[in-house]
DNA sequence: GTCTATAGCGGGATAGAC
DNA sequence: GTCTATCCCGCTATAGAC
């Protein structure tokens, strides 16, 4: 009881550097402990198991990354482009200030979709979020100033638009090198630059 | 030297499929040589070490998946738009029929971008490839039936809308369940679909 | 070439003293 | 609450008989 709330706080700390940089299999109980300067008991006796220390790690990621889009998707008076832009400039924005996010949840996601995929699930309601922008964009091609596309092509697109290069920038980086100038250039205008490659593509 | 020649294709058939199915990590020596119908020892003899055994793998499917584009790129008498077709139809159809690769590759570039990263550029020519695509470019762009675009920006945003969307099919499958009639119609059409998507957005 | 047995290590988890 | 010592398992790799 003397300072449990202090070595709670330092071992979900040391999980999440340890995770979000190896993973779920290669990040070790040992390291946690490691990190946190801790005994690996003392990791069972607050966490029970790596499993358990995991899905918390997991899920505050999914959580912090969900949130941010969900308030736009399903704002009431914001037009379509508008959100269009905000969800690009928020989503390239929070995975150049958590780099490791992007890589963590997709590497988790290709090592056990099904398990994932139901804890991705049960954190967000994807159901009810995609239902409002389908009928928000077919206002809108009903209105002539969107080209027919369907809402989960678009969805599609956007997300991979801006997930993509978050994943693949340490790879990018490997082959760049001192090139790296062209690379910071685009980096940084690409929060205005992908809102502007999907909206000149399906406005009329 | 009994049959040695089918003992080795059994093996690499074997490791190909634990491989692209669990990765590096997750995929063990027992497991493929149980796969093969052979035991462990049989599976060193061969092919010395499990790295040794992985890079075989992996740079089969790297380089099946590269020169599929190489060629399309640089070749000297298409047209750029015409390229942009071909390459988007050439990736979707291959992740079509190869659903394994793109979460084999992803999976291991993010798990070790710098080995990784280095055993690409090993089999790629990445440099020579980009200058000619950005040269036909930027002539498209002074011609001025392009739209202004960074060469890096447009290559990223393609392979984004390629590989993005086959890496992320199992984890949608997940959340479409019943509703996969919507899915099998976009991923039909898809392959038409994202070439439209980038030539209305950088087209004049 | 083929197989059994095992070395040697590193993993998660826990017993039990304090 | 904390720590040391240890259990037991699964992994890669190899020794050595056939």
């Amino acid at each position: 009881m003397k300072k449990s709330r202090n070595v709670e706080e330092e071992i979900i700390h040391a999980a999440r550097k340890m995770f979000h940089e190896k993973g779920y299999k290669e990040a070790t109980m040992r390291d946690i402990a490691a990190e946190a300067n801790i005994n690996m008991a003392m990791l069972h006796y607050y966490y029970r198991s790596k499993d358990n220390l995991f899905f918390i790690i997991f899920d505050e990621a999914f959580r912090s990354l969900y949130e941010k889009i969900i308030k736009i998707i399903t704002d009431q008076y914001m037009d379509i482009f508008q959100k269009i832009r905000l969800i690009t400039s928020e989503y390239i924005r929070f995975f150049d200030n958590n780099p490791t996010i992007p890589q963590f949840i997709t590497g988790e996601a290709i090592r056990n979709p099904e398990i994932i995929g139901k804890r991705m699930k049960s954190i967000m309601d994807p159901v009810f979020t995609y239902e409002v922008f389908k009928d928000q964009l077919q206002k809108e091609i009903q209105k002539g100033t969107i080209r027919p596309i369907s809402a989960l092509s678009l969805v599609l697109n956007i997300l991979s638009l801006c997930i993509f290069p978050a994943i693949a920038k340490p790879i990018l980086k490997e082959f760049i090198d001192d090139n790296l100038t062209e690379m910071n250039i685009i980096i940084e205008s690409r929060e205005k630059d992908v809102a502007d490659f999907i909206i000149n593509s399906i406005k009329t």
